[in-house]
DNA sequence: TATTGTTATACTCTATAACTATA
DNA sequence: TATAGTTATAGAGTATAACAATA
């Protein structure tokens, strides 16, 4: 049975994703952020903004429920909208000078707080599960898309 | 800086995580399952049932929600409450008869759907790639460790 | 007609903490 | 006192679909 092959590793990378999360965002929750609102300060750091259509896609948000997230990072003063010049149905979203100050306290620190597992593993190995992790990601995308579309 | 060494694969973890999850909860719905009640009948299958402190430890789902998402798959009769009879305190969850179904229709099914991205990576590399997640994995839950108990 | 984002609805999950009943 | 599970509360995220404005 082809099926059993694949178990072990689905079930290694839940378990992997499960710890890594549960340290992740115990650590994000001390910002004062929810794991999407993090998602998205980090995102839009170090950008000059972009659309709901382009963060959307980048965090896995659904537009629905991204007017909200941003709406509750808007009412904190953390990001604004922007008409875009470019496109009149489009909306632009960017980082605040408040909202890059908090990506300046919460980036660094989040990477700093997780770094010590990652650097447990020696560096040739880290590498490995970097190709490893980028070669499934590609097959996962390659299936999405063919799940879209199916001519 | 030893902080940008590890920037790249926490990077691909989540990239690949999301791709994972993208791909994985899409199809779960379509079973009328929420993940986290996948999650709790994948792991009550093929048991004789566990308590809710066992379950929630397996699914990373706190008390309070878990009360919540078994009673919603209780109302729906895929599982059901049973006193322990070793500690009074304490209830068993397992799957009904009709859960035990729900199970069969859903977890093979599921691998079936996902295994094609995870067979396209040789069978070398897919062990690679499941022995670096395990090692990520144990130097998580180090840390996870580390926080709770700081002596 | 198609696309972008918003709104509306209804539900699920989540954190948190107080509560009960056992141990 | 500590533990297992429930209840209560408030908020956040989610799917889904209808909608307005623009392309």
């Amino acid at each position: 049975m082809s099926r059993t092959v694949v178990v072990p590793v689905i079930r290694e990378l839940a378990r992997c994703y499960q710890a890594f999360q549960r340290v992740s965002d115990a650590n994000i929750r001390r910002f004062g952020l929810t794991p999407p609102q993090f998602d998205v300060v980090v995102t839009l750091g170090n950008t000059p903004g972009m659309s709901f259509k382009e963060l959307g896609n980048r965090t896995l948000i659904t537009k629905g429920t991204l007017t909200g997230v941003v709406d509750r990072l808007a009412a904190r003063g953390l990001v604004e909208r922007l008409a875009c010049p470019d496109d009149g149905r489009s909306t632009l979203v960017r980082l605040t000078e408040a909202g890059e100050r908090m990506f300046g306290q919460v980036f660094e620190p989040h990477l700093a707080y997780l770094a010590p597992a990652f650097e447990s593993i020696p560096a040739g190995e880290r590498k490995e599960l970097e190709a490893r992790l980028r070669q499934l990601r590609e097959a996962l995308e390659r299936q999405c898309n063919d799940d879209a579309s199916p001519d």
